[in-house]
RNA sequence: GUGCCCGUAGCUCAGCUGGAUAGAGCGUUUGACUACGAAUCAAAAGGUCGGGGGUUCGAAUCCCUCCGGGCACGCCA
């Protein structure tokens, strides 16, 4: 268990007995300790003479002098308490705790912060699941670099996760993938055939039809329509997966399933779930097409489930899907979609309620846009024009970690401005390099040190120093830093902010610099270089483990 | 028109689920390399948290309302 995790439970106690001891009920549990912003109001705080204030009618800055009188501080690990401003309670720990932190993460090494907030529990985090009708473009990247890296999170703090990519190979946009491939080839091949209305005009399509001619030659042209229809659409879906996933996996991004929408029509999957929700009372007929009361459920209104022509809707294979995600059992299941479907929550909840399932083991999260700036310019995408900015074009402009961390930096709830200029600068404007470069300085020092350390386990070794040398206080903002980790990793994950892990190795990088900066190491006193060696090793392995929680690479040098 | 998201420093954004004097990066200004990587550090200037009301010991955070921006509102997917 994480060292401050100790730390807290036993000032929580200390502080709910103190109160005991002061004629005041005070559960272990509501007491809120929160870090101060400054540090002359100690290391930890709580608000909990402010919350009893009310109960007990007493002013609160009583309470808590009652309270801090009371206090044990041994049994609380303190050096003092005080109490501050409208009723704080001010908690300065002793800092032998300190040196628990290096020597956690030391023995902890890549699994530090790793927990078991999740309990083995069955996640499925669904994303990017963009229609195979081209390739991806920097929206997927977003949302691919966020489940991702929620993915990992999740995992990290003890989640059983199952990372699922939705399919759309069957419906309308796949015929017109195919109508499109169609025109596509006949025009490799010389003749002038025009595009469908509603086909996809990518680059991609037209390469793939051109890649056919070459390899195949004109066999598809000497089928007879209905085959011709049957492979080419094949050939189609398969062209654009491959594509797909060839992105993805240069992202760093693999699935655990890729579930295809048209294995829902084959299993009956999709008429039975029309049935199901026609048994439980929740369909309808009207003028020719068969209606799902959703309007009762929270939606807008009601919505088609199967059209006047007997065909169904978008929204009818979506809801099996859904079912069947609920049939396999998860305990969480996590939708990341883009902004742009955001109408489309309210339906599937509502489905989801009508099938019998808890709504609320689905969460959704929609991923807002990103605006591309090149040369301080806004650059469009979009997929019909082929005017599009790929996931591809990205990488191959500022690299996958750039991409990653500029993605990632923001909530996936706000609008995102992407300069491209920053992301490829190597120079103190661009985060990616800042932190890296902290990374990369680390592994510099500790290269120098190691003939110190021949056959050494270095770990093992440099945990035996003595901490009670870091008394800089840039040496002690760092080591508290540290310790913060763990639980703001599962904090993160829990609120599946990915952002919030940025943030901290960011922070991490600064006050690593800011103490590199301060606080010689290499060639110091024995003692002291040995105890810093130790802190300079546990900033290494911390930032190695945030990093990956993002997917981003810890470079040894630069 | 209806619904959802957003509005915090010149710019891009954090703000830990209600706490103390609202933070960071960039940009601007000033300073620091004859020892561990200057892709770095130290410091300064910069704010009526879109406006107005409310809830309470206490609001950027919760509620109402208005203003501004984005997106969605098909028997398309």
């Amino acid at each position: 268990m994480a060292i401050l995790h100790e730390v807290q439970s036993r000032l929580r106690r200390a502080v709910a007995e103190a109160a005991g001891r002061s004629g005041l009920t005070l559960q272990e549990e509501a007491i809120h300790l929160e870090v101060p912003r400054e540090k002359r109001y100690g290391d930890y705080a709580t608000n909990a003479a402010m919350q009893l204030a009310k109960t007990f009618r007493r002013p609160p800055r009583a309470l808590a002098e009652a309270i801090a009188g009371a206090l044990d501080l041994e049994a609380a690990g303190l050096d003092k308490v005080e109490v501050a401003g409208p009723g704080f309670l001010n908690f300065f720990l002793k800092p032998d705790y300190l040196g628990d932190i290096i020597r956690e993460i030391l023995r902890e090494k890549d699994r530090y912060g790793q927990g078991n907030a999740g309990g083995g529990r069955r996640v499925q985090v669904e994303f990017v699941s963009a229609n195979p009708t081209g390739r991806l473009h920097v929206g997927h990247a977003r949302g691919a670099a966020y489940g991702d890296a929620l993915s990992r999170m999740l995992q990290w703090i003890g989640y059983d996760v199952t990372r699922e990519y939705y399919i759309n190979d069957a419906g309308n946009q796949v015929h017109n993938l195919t109508k499109s491939l169609e025109a596509r080839y006949f025009q490799a091949l010389g003749q002038d055939v025009p595009m469908p209305e509603d086909g996809y005009f990518g680059r991609d399509i037209v390469e793939l039809a051109e890649r056919m001619v070459r390899e195949e030659g004109d066999r598809y042209a000497r089928m007879d329509g209905g085959e011709r229809y049957e492979a080419l659409r094949e050939r189609a879906l398969e062209g654009m997966l491959a594509q797909i996933r060839e992105d993805l996996e240069r992202f760093r991004v693999r699935f655990d399933l890729w579930f295809s929408e048209r294995s829902l029509y084959e299993s009956g999957a999709v008429s039975e779930t029309v049935d199901r929700l026609r048994e439980r009372g929740w369909v309808y007929e009207a003028e020719g097409a068969v209606w799902f009361r959703s309007s009762s459920l929270g939606d807008d209104k009601d919505r088609v489930l199967v059209k006047g022509d007997g065909s169904y809707t978008y929204l009818t294979p979506d809801i099996a899907y859904h079912r069947n995600k609920f049939e396999r059992g998860f305990d969480r299941i996590i939708n990341v979609w883009g902004q742009d479907h955001h109408g489309y929550v309210q339906r599937i909840k509502a489905a989801v309620q009508a099938l019998g399932y808890d709504p609320d083991r689905l969460t959704v999260q929609l991923c807002q846009l990103v605006a591309l700036y090149r040369h301080g310019e806004l650059v469009r995408m979009s997929k019909r024009t082929g005017n599009a900015v790929t996931m591809a074009e990205l990488m191959d402009e500022v690299g996958v970690d750039a991409a990653r961390y500029f993605l990632l930096r923001r909530s996936h709830d706000t609008h995102i401005d992407f300069d491209l200029d920053l992301a490829v600068s190597q120079s103190n404007e661009n985060p990616v390099y800042y932190v890296q470069y902290a990374h990369a300085r680390i592994c510099s020092m500790l290269r120098q040190a190691e003939d110190r350390f021949r056959g050494e386990d270095l770990d093992a070794r440099l945990a035996q120093s003595d901490f009670r040398v870091l008394v800089q206080d840039a040496e002690r903002d760092l080591i508290r830093w540290l310790g913060f980790f763990p639980q703001e990793v599962e904090e993160a994950a829990e609120s599946l902010s990915p952002h919030r892990v940025v943030h901290y190795i960011e922070e991490l990088a600064k006050k690593f610099h800011s103490f590199y900066t301060s606080c010689r190491v290499l060639g110091e006193e024995p003692a002291v270089e040995a105890a810093r060696l130790a802190l300079v090793r546990a900033v290494q392995w911390t930032l190695r483990v945030g990093l990956d929680l993002i997917g981003v690479a810890a470079p040894e040098q630069m």
